[in-house]
DNA sequence: GGGCATTTACTCGGATATGATGTGTCCGAGTCACGGGGG
DNA sequence: CCCCCGTGACTCGGACACATCATATCCGAGTAAATGCCC
């Protein structure tokens, strides 16, 4: 079981545009240098987060990305499931129903015990996921930050942020 | 997220490998009839699972696989692991210290919390898994075998199984 | 007839091709700011 | 001086190559049984 590299990219995208206030925007080239990653692959992945409705893109020279609803409403889980899909992790193929001692179609009513099990797990895994929101994890990394950094990255921040026009 | 279709296969041959006494052995081909399954690519994942040590290989004419400890003792996790490997889903590459806002590398003393996160999700579906056995899935899907299935199924099992020799 | 070496056939194990998916990039659609012209 | 319009530049969005891993397969190493031979 792998996850892609774009779910780092992306929670770490909405902990940075949580830092808005409400009528900014921070365009992607600003998140690709902050990060330092590859502009036009974080700018797909922040394709996904605008198409599942958690950030809002705004177009033009003064565009950028935000948050559409506020750090404390955004899970985590949410933000996995728009990169990811929200596919579950493990598939069912009912090999019980084939080979030659397989029962009449009728025979199974029943989903297969080992993937109730499997997806018992991933339920648990969504459950912890869905518990943490964005603003949890940035008040739980407060306390760590490093001063000199908070004002190296205040100081980038007033330098990218723009004012969002058209909202 | 995604797991690999090996996954439901090493399940389903552990449950069935559950079914031999101690000193009886059934061979990849035989799981691969059972379940329908190309032999050849099952054989792979069998080979993991002997790696791994939760079965024990057999070779020679009357060779074949075998429970290496008691259903009880197998859990769902190790299962799992030896297919998919027991590295972790999520992959931290600390990118919190990359960019021209990173603060020196003796600033972070603590991982991620992202990543921190992400894990105790982790955690939390590794538990679960840990807590099914091989023994539990096979008790919870008794009742549910259709008779004539199970008439047929210890039909099979009688022509299939071998008793093993060197043992 | 019994015992033993050889052959044989069947098993697992690792090395080898192929296809799907994640990774990475580019160009086009859309939109606001800016600058020039007219009123 | 103010307003309007055309131009330009910057943004996001989707379509396009490449790399990596899961998928699928085959051939070689190893072993017990069966066979034939010798005693």
């Amino acid at each position: 079981m792998r996850l892609g590299r774009g779910v780092e990219w992306a929670v770490h995208s909405c902990t940075l545009l949580a830092a808005l206030a409400d009528d900014e925007v921070l365009p992607a080239s600003g998140l690709a240098e902050f990060f330092d990653l590859p502009p036009a692959y974080l700018a797909k992945h922040l394709q996904s987060l605008s198409a599942a409705g958690l950030i809002t893109a705004l177009r033009g020279p003064t565009g950028g990305y935000r948050l559409r609803r506020p750090p404390s409403e955004i899970t985590l889980l949410e933000v996995i499931e728009a990169v990811e899909g929200g596919l579950p992790a493990f598939r069912c193929t009912e090999i019980r129903r084939r080979g030659p001692t397989a029962a009449p179609a009728d025979g199974y009513p029943l989903p297969c015990g080992i993937a109730r099990a499997m997806w018992r797990a991933e339920a648990a895994w969504r459950a912890e996921l869905r518990a943490t929101t964005i603003d949890d994890l940035i008040h739980a990394s407060i306390p760590e930050i490093d001063p000199r950094q908070a004002h190296s990255t205040a100081s980038w921040m007033s330098n990218n942020v723009r004012p969002a026009v058209g909202d």
